[in-house]
DNA sequence: GCCCACAGGGAAAAATTTTTCCCTGCCACC
DNA sequence: GGTGGCAGGGAAAAATTTTTCCCTGTGGGC
């Protein structure tokens, strides 16, 4: 386990926001597990793009958080899903408020990345 | 500059909106702007604990996504005044909504960390 | 026995972000 | 001339996150 250095400032309600959401794959494996990708295998099958690995560290992340628990079937081998919690329900509209800002204003900040210049006062069209 | 060797995946609004609010200290900066603390002096003096050259790297940033603009005054020596493009302002709900959820569940979210033994279901009160 | 799918994690490397240190230049004041 | 506030950035170090590689164990099918 990596043990951090510098202590995490958590008292603002945003940066406890941000560190939940924030992981580098959250975001999609919270979207798989709200369309009915619960098991880890079935994940890993949709998420080819990022190694079972990654995608297991962060799935214990949230189960650490509260935002997800893990349902154990008592079978052999064992199958396991995951599912929100009533907190990690309730962090879906936020997350849904994320995606509509960002879908709304993506190609306005590619533009800008694009064409800045650094001093130029750029006054793009939203 | 610091040149990516893992090209970045921006189809999704999700990473595009945590890309532009993402960074360690854009979240206070922008409340700081918010709030009419809006010259780099003054950030800096309100942030004592975070250094100067961060911050100026997290406002040229948030400046090229088209989030800020700066105004800079023909004085001698120039005055600079960063503000919200419109499409910064709108961020600014988006912003109070992961405020909100964090600090709704921020007690709850430590006691998890706290409490946490893998593999134990834990049914917290919310 | 061998190979498959399943759930999971240790250790180290690589990538990325954050931080520190120190530098530029402008002007004002004493 | 020295000191201070202002705006800003290069280079390297440190911290953190992400990734790769390889290992554990279970059981099923052939």
């Amino acid at each position: 386990m990596y043990e951090r250095k510098i202590p995490e400032l958590l008292d603002c309600g945003l940066a406890v926001a941000l560190k939940v959401i924030g992981g580098k794959w959250k975001a999609w494996i919270l979207d798989c597990i709200n369309r009915g990708v619960a098991r880890p295998s079935a994940i890993h099958r949709e998420m080819q793009e990022v190694a079972p690995r990654i995608i297991n560290m962060h799935l214990k992340e949230l189960e650490e958080y509260g935002i997800l628990y893990k349902e154990v079937y008592a079978e052999s081998p064992a199958r396991v899903e995951y599912r929100f919690t009533e907190v990690g329900k309730s962090l879906l509209p936020v997350l849904a408020t994320l995606e509509t800002w960002g879908n709304t204003h993506k190609e306005f900040i590619h533009r800008n990345i694009e064409i800045y210049q650094p001093g130029t006062c750029r006054f793009l069209p939203q």
